[in-house]
DNA sequence: GAGTCATTCGTTG
DNA sequence: CAACGAATGACTC
């Protein structure tokens, strides 16, 4: 029953994700844009559930407007946090609860 | 700059 | 088939 049942939507996410190096962070627009859909929210769907966690770095993933968005269906809490510093220990340092340098954010293209 | 409304795609129930 | 979900964009105040 696994919701493991991995559609191609879901792999292209994947996909895109993974081309984004590390250091580096990606916006659900650019996402859905890059794989050729006009609704972030898909693929943040498509995150929520995470089919390929941990495997897949949804903390590298966030809101277009540099702010973290949410995690796990929380915006903000523990696991969130984690990822933030995660993040922080990437590169990507966030600041006010927003990104602090949005020139972090890359086109998976 | 901040808040609200409408839009849009795929997944799950 | 219908509703929901980690959002975005545009408009208004």
């Amino acid at each position: 029953m696994p919701r493991s049942n991995v559609t191609d939507f879901q792999k292209a996410v994947y996909d895109s994700i993974s081309r984004v190096p590390r250091g580096r962070v990606t916006t659900y627009a650019l996402l859905a844009q890059s794989i050729g859909c006009r609704s972030p929210r898909a693929v943040g769907q498509a995150l929520r559930r995470n089919p390929f966690a941990p495997k897949v770095p949804c903390h590298r993933v966030i809101a277009s407007a540099l702010t973290p968005g949410g995690f796990n269906g929380a915006k903000a809490g523990t696991e969130i946090a984690r990822k933030l510093r995660l993040l922080a220990a990437e590169g990507v340092v966030f600041r006010d609860g927003r990104l602090a340098d949005p020139s972090r954010i890359v086109r998976p293209c």
